[in-house]
DNA sequence: TGTCTAGCTGTAAGATTCGACAGCTGCAAA
DNA sequence: TTTGCAGCTGTCGAATCTTACAGCTAGACA
């Protein structure tokens, strides 16, 4: 066997349309390519969402999606966002999961029962067959894409659609958070080293005394330093900063 | 076109495969297996790494790898890893990149001069074209998992294998997860829904009074509930409960 | 030369948090 | 019925943090 030749079949989503995905500086044209690209994996119906921390406790919902009006309304009427078990699933995970899987599985003590009633109506409106794909990263607290297939033959896992599915999702991850940083990105001013230093140590519970020794500085300077941390990342107290920092990632490395 | 029958050609990574690397319990087995994966997609050599949070700002690296050992020992010498292109690159992105493309293309202000150097000598050791997939999620600040094949001709995004290669990366980064955190796994105790909202209003910065009034108790109970919150996280005070609390997700939802 | 920035230091009052003292209710499992 | 847990409340002294006041050095830049 030759897996360099063997691999040579060329792939439904080319290097063309995902650069297209890359380049839609909407909300609307994202929409449109993503309508067009999971087409290509023969299915239907789709939909991305991504849960954005808006404060270090608070997120709000991203979603775009091609699922049928009637169905989302309906979703979202139910308040099964809490009780999905594709939601549920991809908080924790980071391989695909079929549908079929989710239904018979409890995930996270959801109720199973639950679970197989809205995978049921889902069924009745044309989501018969369905892939999900939990997605991590780009400061989202985690996101999903799910494909959806009327056709309960649909062939997924047996099947290249599965990986491209995957790669398809990260792509429009990748897209999505462009999109929605480009607003919503604070302009806080970057930290000094020596405030990120301040702040690190704060996060690992040190107080103002014990931070000055392991810095060699003085206690008043360790306060100055976590003030003017505070003050760029527009916070109340140390708390607050630690807990911004961590989010933004700004201590990290 | 019918993209559901075109679609039915099979994957290289089958479901037995991706199974059985999921089932693996030990280290070797999963390096085991992972190297029959990447060698059906085509590729001699990868490597997988993770950067795990030990505590809220330091992290350990936990890496497996199909690389030539020569080339493993030259790069740690050298002390690559900080200004490896491909680590940066998987810090800030979830869509996989060509090494060719990381090579031209500066990151995060990383010296292309430098990059190239590294890709030029991996090239001498038999890493002549490589693919990164990076990986989020999981408890992990990122991870990446790269592949590479020593002929120059190797097909990658113009086939399913570059699909497959982000598929097969997951499940690795589902399946080293699993066995990270099975040893690494602190027993701390579930925090009480009242420490949870504690902690939340204590990491938006309010005060032990203002998070007694947002709750309708006594000052004395919001300290109360902080101080067994950081019993059980195991913590000095606050600012490191709620640093801890939030790289742990306890504060989500 | 003047201005800007990062880093550093001091004092002091007032607010907040920490830690240990002690004791209440209501509910559920043993 | 006892035991245990979650939640709740009080006081007090010591430690820590916040926020004013004020002023220093060294290097970069126009």
């Amino acid at each position: 066997m030759s897996p360099v030749r063997d691999s040579m079949r060329k792939p439904h989503l080319d290097a063309d349309l995902l650069g297209r995905l890359m380049a839609c500086d909407t909300i609307e044209t994202l929409t449109d390519q993503v309508q067009i690209a999971t087409r290509r994996l023969g299915f239907e119906h789709w939909i991305y969402g991504a849960l954005m921390p808006v404060t270090p406790t608070r997120a709000e919902e991203f979603v775009i999606n091609g699922y049928p009006d009637e169905w989302r309304r309906h979703y979202l009427e139910s308040g099964y966002t809490m009780a999905d078990p594709t939601v549920n699933y991809a908080r924790g995970h980071v391989i695909p999961s079929l549908w079929d899987d989710l239904a018979t599985r409890s995930h996270r003590g959801v109720n199973s029962d639950h679970a197989k009633l809205i995978f049921t109506e889902a069924r009745s409106f044309g989501l018969a067959k369905g892939l999900s794909v939990p997605l991590h990263g780009l400061g989202c607290l985690f996101g999903i894409m799910s494909y959806a297939a009327s056709d309960p033959k649909h062939p997924i896992v047996e099947s290249t659609v599965h990986a491209e599915a995957v790669l398809l999702a990260t792509y429009v991850h990748q897209a999505a958070s462009l999109l929605i940083n480009r607003g919503a990105s604070e302009k806080i001013k970057p930290l000094t080293p020596r405030e990120r230093e301040c702040l690190k140590w704060a996060a690992e519970g040190k107080s103002g005394w014990e931070i000055a020794h392991v810095l060699k500085i003085s206690e008043r300077t360790t306060v100055f330093h976590l003030m003017n941390a505070c003050q760029k990342l527009g916070v109340m107290n140390r708390q607050q900063a630690v807990a911004k920092a961590l989010v933004l990632g700004l201590l990290e490395n």
